[in-house]
DNA sequence: CTATGTGAATTTATTCACAGCA
DNA sequence: TGCTGTGAATAAATTCACATAG
């Protein structure tokens, strides 16, 4: 809507956008404090960016570090999604002495044994793209390399120290949901 | 634990994997019914998964269709991680002329236009790896086709007939949720 | 009029607690 | 003893309803 140079969006706007209730929206708005709604309009759109950014900690660039970088490591090093919320894929890390020293999307590729350097480079953020067997390990050189956050893209669960915080994507799991709302045939 | 042989599993096990409360698990599984849990021991593993696969409707082999022969499109049609859900990526879809009839996975790539043969293929299935401009007509073509079940890949909302079921995964917002579990340096 | 912001009411989800079984 | 299965209790999320503001 922004991007669309949208002044204003109600409550009930959003909230047919997401299929849900409109006190919904104003309720959670509420409970991060004034977004400063105006009765009979809704609310600013660029103020609401700039909130929601904000209470995120979106408003400021990330760097992130991809490892394994593998089919579904390329694509995601290739994704032009991420700028939107201020990433930035810095560093990109295999195994495969094959793969170390070529170029992806203008990152140079490095050997697993140089994670270490991260906290260094000021990477905090990670996402893993490694088969599932190194992926409890390569969490753990994430997690002693100093960083925070993590995002595992394999299907595997991943134990790590609760000031660190992971969000696993299992993406043949996400479509096993599908068939439960599908009739058998 | 079923490919490691492992017998038996309790609720206070399961929970452990997911940090959630034992009781949620036996509650869960009361709503579906008995699974035959032994007190003193725990469920069969073996029965649990059946039980499960049934409930989900996963107990049969399901054909799907992907959209989008891209990097990302690319990198799910190699992931080795849809077979134990039983599904079966058995077509694949490009606008590209020059990608059309190249072969990948074993897939031969199809003009989109072919979409409408779905129907009679019996694929009920598919996965959209379009670019974002792209989201909505494909979902629209496959509708069409008799689709009843989208993973759509991109960043886009997509407004669908209430008999198909749509999940969308947005990976640049699965890592924005991040920064917020994490001080801002 | 239209839409916000929020207490109150309602609904839903989670956890407790315990009888009963192997 | 160790665990299931489930009502009852508690906690959390969602929706209602309305006073209030542009």
């Amino acid at each position: 809507m922004s991007e669309q140079g949208q002044q204003s969006v109600s409550s009930r706007n959003l909230a047919g956008c997401l299929g849900i209730n409109p006190s919904q929206i104003r309720k959670d708005f509420s409970y991060f404090g004034d977004f400063g709604g105006t009765p009979g309009v809704g609310y600013n759109i660029q103020k609401l960016v700039k909130q929601i950014n904000k209470i995120l900690k979106l408003n400021i660039v990330r760097r992130a570090a991809l490892v394994g970088v593998g089919n579904l490591g390329s694509a995601i090093m290739a994704y032009p999604g991420f700028g939107i919320y201020g990433f930035d894929i810095a560093a990109a890390f295999d195994i495969n002495p094959k793969k170390i020293g070529r170029k992806i999307e203008n990152v140079t590729i490095e050997d697993v044994s140089n994670l270490r350097t991260l906290k260094k480079r000021k990477i905090n953020l990670a996402i893993i793209t490694v088969p599932r067997d190194a992926a409890q390990q390569t969490a753990d050189a994430l997690v002693k390399a100093g960083v925070r956050g993590i995002l595992n893209f394999s299907p595997h669960h991943i134990t790590v120290p609760k000031k660190v915080k992971v969000i696993t994507i299992d993406i043949a799991m996400d479509l096993a949901r599908l068939p439960y709302y599908m009739p058998a045939d």
